[in-house]
This record gives C-alpha cells, sequence and structure tokens, in this order.
DNA sequence: AAACGTGCCAACCGCTATTCC
DNA sequence: AGGAATAGCGGTTGGCACGTT
C-alpha cells in the first residue's frame, strides 16, 4: 500500500503558473513566509495546487535573487569541478551558485554544457584486445555469458565488441554499492531496475557499480538518454584513488566478474569505462583489468568510445578554493584518449595505468 | 505553408530523508 | 519506537519555440 497522496489530485491545477497564480503565490510567502508547511500553503494563498507545486514555482522561479539567463565561464568551471566532485547532486552545486537553483543547472548541464565538453574530446584510437579469459570469471555468481552482453563484430579495420544492449547501467543505478553489501544482496535486490541481454536473460543493474555516486565524473550515456541530434554520446568516468596498501583483484564490468589468480573475492576491483554513440557503427566499450594496481588486461571495443580519464584527486576540487579551471575539465576530457590505447592484445603493458590505475573504484563484498 | 525534428526548460513524478506526533 | 506527514532531491516528461525539409 502506497502513501495516501499529499493532494487530492483531482481538484489540483497543474500546469504552467499563471501570472495570477504567480502573484498570489508571491504574495502570500512575502507577507506570511512558508510557515514552513508547503502542503498547507496553497489553500491558504488560495491556490489550487499542490503544495509541492508551489515549493518547486516559488524556488526555481519566484523567490528573489534567483538568476536567469545565461551562465558565464565562471559558472561553467564551477559546475564542472563540482560536478566532477561531486556528481550530479545539483542541489550542493547550486549552493554554490547564488542565484542558480539546481532545475536550472541540471537544465544547463543536461542540454548544454554536457555537450559543450563533450565536443572537446577527441575520438580515442584504439584496438580491442581479447574479451578477458574464461578463468577469471568466476563461477559463484550467475552473470550473463559474454555473448548475451557483447558480440564481437569486425569491420574492414578492425574487430569490437558491440553490447548487445546499450548499458543504462551507469545512469539507472539509483544505489551506490557499499562496503558491507552481500553478494546475494547484489544479485537479489529487487528494487533495482533490471535490463534486458540480447539472451534476454534479466540483469540486476546493482551488478553494476554506480560511479556518479562515487565521485565519478561521467559525459554522456546510453542511447536513450542522448539528446543531441545524431545520437551520439560518450562517457568519461572518474574513479576515486586507490590505496597503495588495497588489496584488489578482480574486476566486474559489463555484467561480468572476474577474478585474477592470486587474489580473494573479498576485494573486488571495477573499472569499467563505457562510451557508446547511436552512430549505427560507433559503439565502445572499454574495459580494464587490473590487480594490485598492476593491469592484467584490457579489452577495448571499437573506436569511437572515450576511455576513462585519470582526474585530479577529490581535493582538486575544492568547492571553496578552487584552482581548477574550465581548461583543466577540457583538458581531462581530451586527454582521454591517452590512457585508452593499448597495442598489447595480451597485455601486460603496466605503462598504461600509470595514471590511470591510481583513479580506480572498488567496492568489498 | 505544412510537417517534422530538435532544443530547451518548466513542471511533474517518484523516491528517500527528515521531522513530527 | 514506529508510522505518518512533509520536505527535498534528482530523473523524466510535456509542450512550446524555432529551425529544417
Amino acid at each position: 500500500m502506497g502513501r495516501a497522496p499529499c493532494c487530492d489530485k483531482a481538484n489540483v491545477k497543474k500546469g504552467p503558473w499563471s501570472p495570477e497564480e504567480d502573484s498570489k503565490l508571491k504574495e502570500y510567502i512575502e507577507k506570511n513566509g512558508t510557515g514552513g508547511n508547503w502542503i498547507a500553503l496553497p489553500q491558504k494563498a488560495g491556490l489550487k495546487r499542490c503544495g509541492k507545486s508551489c515549493r518547486l514555482r516559488w524556488l526555481n522561479y519566484l523567490r528573489p535573487n534567483i538568476k536567469h539567463g545565461e551562465f558565464t565561464d565562471e559558472e561553467d568551471r564551477m559546475i564542472c569541478t563540482l560536478f566532477a566532485s561531486i556528481g550530479s547532486r545539483w542541489s550542493i552545486i547550486a549552493a554554490h551558485l547564488p542565484g542558480r537553483t539546481d532545475n536550472d543547472i541540471k537544465n544547463y548541464w543536461n542540454t548544454k554544457l554536457k555537450k559543450k565538453l563533450m565536443a572537446l574530446a577527441p575520438p580515442p584510437q584504439r584496438k580491442p584486445p581479447p574479451f578477458p579469459s574464461s578463468h577469471h570469471q568466476t563461477t559463484n555468481l550467475p552473470f550473463p555469458s559474454q555473448s548475451s552482453l557483447f558480440s564481437l563484430n569486425k569491420d574492414c579495420t578492425s574487430s569490437y565488441y558491440t553490447p548487445a544492449k546499450s548499458f543504462t547501467c551507469f545512469d539507472s543505478f539509483d544505489q551506490p554499492i557499499s562496503s558491507n553489501l552481500s553478494t546475494s544482496h547484489l544479485l537479489n535486490n529487487n528494487n533495482n531496475t533490471q535490463f534486458q541481454t540480447q539472451e534476454g536473460q534479466l540483469v540486476s543493474s546493482m551488478q553494476f557499480y554506480n560511479p556518479m555516486k562515487e565521485n565519478f565524473l561521467m559525459f554522456g550515456s546510453d542511447q536513450t538518454s542522448c539528446s543531441s541530434s545524431d545520437g551520439s554520446c560518450s562517457q568519461i568516468s572518474y574513479g576515486k584513488e586507490i590505496k597503495q596498501e588495497d588489496q584488489v583483484g578482480g574486476f566486474q564490468g559489463g555484467g561480468y566478474n572476474y577474478s585474477p589468480n592470486g587474489f580473494e573475492e573479498d576485494h573486488k576491483l571495477f573499472m569499467l569505462n563505457y562510451g557508446c554513440t547511436n552512430n549505427s557503427n560507433s559503439t565502445t566499450a572499454t574495459t580494464t583489468i587490473t590487480t594490485g594496481g598492476e593491469n592484467l588486461n584490457i579489452w577495448t571495443e571499437k573506436t569511437n568510445g572515450l576511455f576513462g580519464e585519470t582526474p585530479p584527486p577529490i581535493s582538486h576540487y575544492s568547492t571553496t578554493t578552487s584552482t581548477s579551471t574550465l581548461e583543466d575539465v577540457k583538458q581531462l576530457i581530451s586527454s582521454s584518449s591517452v590512457h585508452g590505447y593499448n597495442d598489447d592484445n595480451n597485455n601486460t603493458n603496466n605503462n598504461f595505468l600509470t595514471d590511470a590505475n591510481k583513479y580506480y573504484f572498488y567496492y568489498n563484498y
């Protein structure tokens, strides 16, 4: 049984606010304040609106000192910096931009700024290494087979894996994997959305980590949320630093869990950078397998994707004394191709991760 | 000129967190 | 302590404006 609605939906007006409603609300709040009770406010103010709607209208449009119009470079910079640091916590970001609302910033990011930054990232050049060998796959977890998630494609110049389904995993997660989650929780949490593989297998999104919630910077997403005209999108993931002493082994990506030799299962390193475009021939997925900071293998799909970038330490994104510039952020994006290429299919090239390996994200279970 | 596509943004929805009783 | 009410948040949607075909 769900909660009772906050208002009588049938007798509540929805849609755009009229100037009369605006002035009623404004007048009432300026005279009486909100009284700390938005639910009761519309009735007192003589409005046929839901309290939530009134609150939103006030906060996003009517309250004093709201700034509308173009974002400045300084604001761009601040948004990028904060997004890199804390992800899509718009209310927190808005708190650092006087006069801007979270809604404003969110819209601005989704419609303009993200594209602006993505446009600065050149397509990386790389070739696909082999898919991780089967002995790396853990057997105790019902992850789907490789072919259910990826199909190997070949064109005149390269071969690459195409995700059988656009991975919306990064975006659809609604909770991060916490350090104390059990495996069964990961796999059986019914509250989490699932996606279906080409083979019809349902995969819980909880099999993936949500980097956005854990100080990862990502640009772009799956095709459904791409709004650019050509449907192109890509993403860059920033992780947080793994300490030298952290034991890490295995990885999870694309619905798989891999367990490199010699490491216990209770420490999982996951580093999946997945970029996609909706251009028919441009889908990219990139996964790096590492263990203890040493790169074991890498497989990379297609050429248009953007490999995960090495971010500055989180402290770099200080919200109060930020010295980063928009150029810094641009540079982070544009240099993202550098780490993504590895010429060695059997890949034991440790140089690859000289910087990137500082920024893995990981979890325990 | 009409139809269609795209970008934008205000507003809504559903969820979690917090407060209140 | 626990359930209900409310606040707050982030993702998504609807619809308008404008551009393109």
